[in-house]
DNA sequence: AAAACTTTGTGAACGAAAGCACAAAGCCGT
DNA sequence: ACGGCTTTGTGCTTTCGTTCACAAAGTTTT
């Protein structure tokens, strides 16, 4: 087992991680130990040559006229994404996409915990939502709890606020997903999701469609 | 006003369009009527030669020396997305994440209307959420009911089938939040969300930190 | 009206990512 | 042990996206 030569994962690579992770998974629950770069590919979505050179970028873990081991293939991924580890994460803003993703069984199955809710709203902060009592993000920084991951879901007047404080809480990972422009430190990873912008996308080629015949694939 | 040669919108740059089209909107609230793409730019969080280059794929619209007309702009962009026209939405799985959705006024907010929700759970069906009855996707098609646009957020296991369902009923463009790979025909377009990936985008990224020191920036 | 200044639009350079195609490497049957 | 078969890993090519840098085009000042 050599060290793999891993100066720089390229960041497309990275993305295509957890859904190969995600196929390897679904294919150990269903028994089978080895797979083909074929086969994976087909269960992720993506070509068989990129599959392949994606992994590259990690080592090499596959076998010649054989395929992958599906355990082996696995944890290295997992190793790679860094979750062998549990990081912690909070969750500030807890309107309706707040809850829903306190309540999302998602975080804790895969290295994720979340350990503290966030909210302003006097209404809202020391109720108990899933176990966890809603604190301001005042609180949260005098508790001193560890932080590793940010997700910001309030208003998009409220989002440059917030993660000026998280980040001087010390958090370097952010997922936003206010509709909003966010400025940060560069040593901070922000990620955005946005609704209003994937509908947009998705009314483009709904229009296009209307004017000029032809069929095209969107991917994400 | 020359027809623009508009052959062909790079993917990447439609991706960026909402985000245009929400700093100018941001600005007419502000009651700025002109603005350069240097300023335009630093509000939607990109580069202005990129700003310039991808408004150069919608035609001319910009005044040398000055800058662009707001307004002029916007209702450009807003043309080019489909933003025009009211497009039908239905939202299928009325988990947590299904009803966050359906509360959120983002949609409507902008050209987007839910017009169906939809779940096969029967202690849900029939029941009224935000003002709409909740039906079965069988339900659906008899109802005849015109739909564009379907956000897919039922678990993983019944994404495939719900999309399948969607594509016979109609639907061309889905927008899907379950952690699935769906094969739908090459007209449909497809554009997933998935939690779980983002979060373990940070993951990396939080992780590569740890052992090569040095800032990165990571963009979305 | 002409000079000075500002900002756009875009050709060209650069860089990243995707896809091709095949040699290298391992298995299996005889 | 060896030949044939399968599948990986990767150099090379091509495509796509970003950034640079500047001429063209407009505004403002004198």
């Amino acid at each position: 087992m050599a060290e793999p030569a891993r100066r720089g994962v390229p960041e497309a690579t990275v993305g295509r991680l957890p859904a190969y992770l995600r196929a390897l998974t679904a294919c150990a629950a269903q028994g089978t130990t080895s797979i083909s770069s074929e086969e994976l590919a087909a269960a992720a979505g993506v070509r068989s040559a990129q599959l392949r050179k994606d992994l590259s970028y990690l080592g090499s873990y596959g076998v010649r006229g054989v395929g992958y081991d599906v355990e082996r293939l696995s944890s290295q991924i997992a190793g790679e994404l860094g979750l062998t580890q549990e990081w912690p994460v909070v969750i500030v803003g807890l309107g309706n996409l707040g809850r829903a993703l306190a309540a999302y069984g998602g975080f804790s199955e895969r290295g994720f915990r979340v350990v503290a809710l966030v909210d302003e709203d006097p209404a809202v902060v020391g109720r108990t939502v899933q176990g966890l009592t809603v604190q301001t993000l005042t609180q949260l920084d005098e508790a001193g709890t560890p932080v590793a991951i940010g997700v910001i879901t309030t208003p998009a007047d409220q989002a440059q606020d917030v993660a000026d404080r998280l980040v001087a809480l010390g958090v370097r990972s952010v997922l936003n997903f206010a509709p909003a422009v966010l400025s940060v430190p560069p040593d901070v990873a922000v990620r955005k999701v946005d609704l209003a912008t994937e509908l947009q996308i998705l009314a483009f080629h709904e229009q296009r469609r209307a004017a000029a015949p032809g069929p095209q694939e969107v991917t994400g």
